[in-house]
DNA sequence: AGAGTCCATAAGTTGAGGTTATCGAGGTGA
DNA sequence: TCACCTCGATAACCTCAACTTATGGACTCT
């Protein structure tokens, strides 16, 4: 069967006219444009040109083949530019899956300035707990988990990519907000909202309690951060959010403190051991570790409290 | 840049999961395509599988690659396809003028037969009279030309390709058609429709009367035998009428007889020497003469009257 | 433990596609 | 008409991508 080079020559000898113009587009020496084109013709059975005086003049067989060609370099050019593409991860497919914490404020930001300079790459998000990560990721429906608790899977590659930390929110004019840093002992005499000691985020404030001697109190119980801080925003009460939940949010009408002690927290990607991770893949969590160290501020942590 | 030979290897191992069936598919060894899969991978820059285990595990950019491939694939099929039809004659394009004599009446039942097997083939037919289809043949706009009367033109290659012959067509009981042979002096004294002077046919016959000492007497002149044909159906007169116009016509209502002399045309076909002839236009000149040899026939040539 | 499967490596072969050198045919201008 | 040019064809040789065979090490399954 014929192949591409040999169309290619075919092409050249057809558009220049010459063998010797053609052999000198193509970079090679008269004579081996000229055997192709013979060579050709032998597959093709039938002449491609007519030798008369000493030139060559193509056929209509041969100028109908040398269109049709224009589509397989057309073809060929695409393939090679995927490849590049591909090499610096500016196309292909990117599918992620997060914990409503990371997927509903952080992640989007982080997305969004990624496209900017790969604006053929096709993205999948979506939410769900860590269990669903987990399972998303061993089953191959999603190549990059995120979350703040680790996923427990033998399967999975899990790895820290970003710190966080709790702060307090509480309305604008709030008690707490009288204070330069909110030591954690004040929310349990305030309207404390937090979180379901089921999730990650209350068994960790728990822990903080504890140490301290205390029992965390609160009157309205979330699952998710988000929902605190709108909870605040509306003025209900006062909660601790990760930085993650806050990034790039409108503040007005409310009041931001550290708290004492410090809490870290310690996001996590994960991939799948049963697939190979993609390019773009990679590049997304290294991108995504740079993007938070940049834009979240942190206030340095205690030395009784190491990550 | 990548070539066609790498991608279908490529893509054989994505489809059949090893090394060795995809060399098996490809009819080569096991090493061949081992290597062949490492050195894609270092032309495209990155990985293409995961090896673990000493199984190999494609990434999503070499499915994607893969995907992509197949268009790739398609299109050379489609090259390949293409050229032998070409070969077979039975794709192209076919442009040909030809005088009216023979293109109102047998050449697009030619063409019609020979379509029969050549489904895909794109065919322009045009009628002018000799000197304009020397000139769309030098120029480039048509491939094959068809007339009677040979055209004159030093950048023309013109070959006779068919036999016909004039024969008298009167209505039916008319007068001359109680005879076996109609003679031309008989026409002098019938209602005789005939050719101008200009026309080589007027001229033909011209010589047949003057041979015999007789000068050709006609009460109404046309052009072409087609025009002579119809006006004889609607029982104007008589006509000497060549067998080209006749073929495949419902006769009903009119006799046909042979005439002496004998009057033999000779149908020729042209081409231009400034641009290569095509495949197709080659076989349809065959084509032609076959078609014509089996199905217009012919009364042998008197001695006296060769072509 | 042994057989069977997988992929990788080493070393040698082959042929498509290239090279240089040279030829003769044909066109062209002094 | 002769020198000079450009064209394509041919011959003889070269090179490297794509193969080969032979073999080895890693892993799985019975």
């Amino acid at each position: 069967m014929i192949n591409a080079r040999q169309l290619e020559v075919l092409c050249a000898v057809i558009e220049l006219g010459t063998t010797a113009k053609a052999a000198e587009m193509l970079a090679v020496s008269q004579p081996a444009v000229s055997n192709m084109i013979r060579h050709v013709e032998t597959l093709a059975g039938f002449a491609l040109f007519e030798r008369e005086r000493g030139r060559l003049t193509p056929t209509p067989e041969a100028r109908h083949i040398a269109q049709e060609a224009q589509h397989l370099f057309m073809q060929q050019r695409r393939v090679a530019s995927i490849i590049e593409e591909l090499r610096g991860g500016t196309t292909g497919r990117l599918s992620i899956v997060a914990t409503p914490s990371i997927g509903q404020r952080i992640l989007p930001q982080v997305i969004a300035q990624f496209l900017e300079s790969r604006p053929k790459l096709n993205v999948s998000l979506d939410l769900g707990h860590t269990d669903q990560i987990a399972n998303r990721l061993v089953s191959g429906q999603a190549e990059l988990g995120l979350s703040i608790s680790q996923p427990r899977h033998s399967a999975l590659t899990v790895r820290p990519i970003a710190k966080a930390q709790l702060l307090c929110v509480c309305p604008e004019g709030h008690e707490l907000a009288l204070s330069r840093v909110v030591r954690i002992e004040a929310l349990n005499h305030a309207r404390h909202i937090s979180y379901s000691s089921e999730t990650p985020l209350g068994q960790m404030i728990d822990g903080a309690f504890s140490r301290r001697g205390l029992e965390r109190r609160y009157f309205f119980e979330v699952r998710h951060t988000m929902a605190a801080l709108e909870l605040v925003a509306n003025g209900v009460g006062v909660a601790l959010v990760d930085t993650f939940a806050l990034a790039g949010r409108d503040l007005a009408g409310m009041a931001l403190r550290p708290i004492d002690p410090v809490m870290d927290l310690q996001a996590h990607s994960a991939t799948s051991k049963l697939f190979p991770t993609s390019n773009v893949a990679l590049q997304f969590q290294s991108f995504f570790s740079q993007y938070v160290a940049e834009h979240l501020q942190m206030i340095p942590s205690s030395p009784d409290n190491p990550i």
